[in-house]
RNA sequence: GCCGGCGUAGCUCAGCGGUAGAGCAGCCGAUUCGUAAUCGGCAGGUCAUGGGUUCGAAUCCCAUCGCCGGCUCCA
């Protein structure tokens, strides 16, 4: 249909139809329909476009406001050209590297002779504001190559230049302008600054040019934007109670470990307390391993430098692995893995087919050399101990030894309270094999199978290239906290390579030498990272299994001093981990020093008490439980502990 | 390792050129109390370490160590 000159059609919008002209944008239709500025992009037949895209023709529309990832990003990298117009306002020598929206925000990288420093941003925050305040229109434009060569040399970006010679042939370039600023950007962004209502920049950091370590640092502006400041806010609520579960935080005030400047950098203490956490899941570990059938061993600290030589490490891994110790003339390496031990192990005897499948595990205590700027806590440390296992068998037997695996290791997260996990397949980087041993042939062997073994445990993965460990790929399952925060969680690695590197056999129903297969594997990763992590997930607070104390009995005054100890001397002799909290101070005091030590139950006991047998119950998180017998509460915590009870 | 920030009492932090401060914790004393802090007193620091500038440095400069936020790397 046609109207003075202009070709009008309909397109279908929330049940909706309307009518649009040729040549009308989104934004055009926002405005007529009263859209407010909550409306970020729109959903074309599926697909997301900015609002100042033309309407193609008669489609189905769909607003995206904010819950929308795609829109989302899009604000959030239209923030970040703010900050980046901003900058380069403030600092016009700035240079521009890229700018991307990311996991709740933004950055923008920039190459300049100043240091941006805290203060710095604050500057930086203020000119944004101004240039929201002007509501530029973001706009895209789709140039030629020697168009786009010409623009970003006139405006001395050599990092953009850069880009844009990256960008393959055939494929459009696009540049956006908001005011007097110009980037090289494919979008999509929202229609104008002024949309940009709520954001704020939270830190600068040196970041590598394109990520690679030989090139220039430049210096990262990070920020986060959101529709609205109450949407701001409660996110920065949430960073800070995130700071404030941070394990090196809680572990400290909780007495679960420390790190000591005069021991050493990234070398974990731990404390009594967190020596009771980590002997319960030790505990708890082998007996659940001993069930699946892995026999418990125990290996060495240190081995000759020709054994690192023969598995390989010595020229793969090096540089994670400390220098020589010389002992009577014989160079000796701490060990950063287990497995050529177990390997030694194996080889100590004859094996047959029958003795198939082997499974070892071992608490091995490793030590890497990690660069000092990673370490973090008990999260990335130099000496850990890694809850590891080597399972041999045969080449018949692998996938139902890595299905046997994948169970274990959804059994073990499960009762840590870990619900949900991503699986991921680490493959080679195809594009630099050197860095891994052995044959193609052998590497997809080992991949087919560790896919074999996911799809028949119904389990969705992702392919993650330039992933897998040195001697073979791997699944690798990344574990979320209560804040959905990812964590390295299980590892399972499939290796043709060691077998073959140590001549590993075994004796075959036909009487000939057979090449064993070996699996890799840790369900926890290590100890300390594992700790580390659940202090977070829990908030420090630990389920009562775990609890390093996990009854505290208070008297009201001195004079049921006697019979709190009675209590606690009960409570002990059924396996409880309880303790007496005497001295002068007022119930109010002890039950709040109980609470912050966040100790799951207290148990006041006054004349009442003492004078009835009772024990009055007051729990972390339930409060005030009121009085029961000293027995019948016994019976609960026991049960509480035997279910490993996440409450 | 690299970029930036920070290191003050056991802990959390104030002081930022003129002779070291608070709260909590600790110790002593009083208080005997019913579900998130009873009161009073005492003690505690070569201001990370080593150099330098200055009449004078916790404070300014340099180096080293460590920590924090990132980058790169990883269980």
């Amino acid at each position: 249909m046609t109207v003075n000159g202009s070709t009008e059609f309909i397109i279908r919008c929330e049940g909706e139809e309307l009518k649009v002209r040729q040549g009308e944008t989104f934004l055009d239709l926002a405005e007529r329909a009263g859209w407010s500025r909550d409306v970020l992009m729109v959903e074309v037949d599926g697909i997301p476009q900015e609002l100042r895209s033309p309407v193609p023709g008669p489609c189905e529309v769909k607003p995206l406001g904010f819950e929308s990832p795609a829109a989302r990003e899009a604000l959030r990298h239209s923030a970040s050209h703010v900050l980046a117009q901003a900058v380069k306002r403030l600092y016009p020598d700035a240079e521009l590297g890229i700018g991307p929206a990311i996991e709740d925000g933004f950055y923008y990288d920039f190459r300049l002779g100043h240091s941006f420093e805290p203060e710095d941003l604050e500057k930086i925050e203020r000119e944004m504001e101004k240039i929201v305040e002007e509501d530029l229109p973001i706009t895209r434009h789709e140039v030629s190559r020697q168009e786009a060569f010409d623009i970003f040399s006139r405006r001395r970006e050599p990092l953009k230049l850069e880009i844009l010679e990256e960008i393959p042939a055939g494929e459009p370039v696009s540049i956006y302008k908001q005011g007097e600023f110009i980037d090289l950007c494919a979008g999509p962004h929202v229609p104008s600054t002024g949309y940009i209502r709520a954001f704020k920049l939270t830190s600068v950091a040196g970041a590598y040019w394109r990520g690679d370590e030989k090139r220039d640092m430049l210096q990262r502006v990070y920020g986060t934007a959101f529709l609205t400041r109450e949407e701001l806010e409660q996110h920065l609520r949430r960073q800070e109670e995130i700071r404030q579960r941070d394990h090196r935080k809680l572990g400290k005030e909780l007495g679960i470990f420390s790190i000591q400047e005069e021991g050493g950098p990234g070398l974990v203490y731990w404390h009594p307390k967190g020596g009771v956490i980590r002997q319960v899941i030790e505990d708890f570990w082998r007996e659940e391993h001993r069930r699946r059938g892995y026999d418990i061993v125990y290996t060495p600290h240190i081995a000759k430098l020709d054994l690192w030589k023969t598995s390989g490490h010595w020229d793969w891994y090096r540089e994670n692995m400390y220098s020589p110790i010389v002992v009577e003339g014989v160079e000796y390496l701490l060990k950063p893995m287990n497995c050529p031990f177990h390997i030694l192990m194996y080889k100590s005897s004859l094996r047959s087919y029958r003795d198939l499948p082997l499974r070892w595990a071992e608490l091995g205590t490793v030590y890497r050399y990690e660069r000092s700027g990673v370490l973090h806590g008990m999260l990335r440390v130099r000496g850990f101990t890694q809850d590891d296992a080597h399972i041999f068998c045969r080449p018949d037997q692998l996938e139902d030894e890595l299905v046997g695996v994948l169970d274990l290791a959804q059994f073990m997260l499960k009762t840590f309270g870990y619900e949900e996990y991503d699986c991921m397949l680490s493959v080679r980087d195809p594009h630099d094999k050197k860095k891994y041993i052995g044959e193609d042939s052998v590497w997809n062997q080992a991949e087919a199978a560790l896919e074999a073994a996911l799809k028949r445990k119904g389990l969705a993965y992702v392919r993650d290239e330039g992933e897998a460990k040195f001697y073979g790929p791997a699944i690798d399952i990344k574990i979320k906290d209560v804040f959905g925060r990812g964590w390295q969680g299980p590892t399972i690695q499939v290796d043709f390579n060691l077998p073959e590197r140590f001549d590993l056999t075994y004796i075959g129903q036909d009487g000939k030498p057979h090449r064993p297969v070996m699996i890799h594997r840790t369900v926890l990763g290590a100890m300390e990272r594992f700790v580390g992590g659940l202090i977070e997930h829990y908030g420090g607070a630990f389920p009562v299994w775990l609890a390093p104390v996990q009854v505290k009995v208070i008297p009201v005054t001195e004079g049921q001093e006697d019979y709190a100890a009675e209590v606690v001397k009960i409570l002990k002799a059924e396996g409880i981990r309880a303790e007496g909290f005497f001295g002068p101070e007022k119930v109010g005091y002890k039950i709040r020093q109980c609470q912050l030590e966040k100790i799951p139950y207290m148990l006041v006991v006054g004349p009442r008490e003492k004078q009835s047998g009772t024990v009055a119950v007051r729990h972390r998180s339930k409060g005030d439980l009121g009085p029961q017998p000293l027995s019948e509460f016994s019976q609960k915590v026991k049960e509480e502990i035997s279910a490993k009870s996440l409450d």
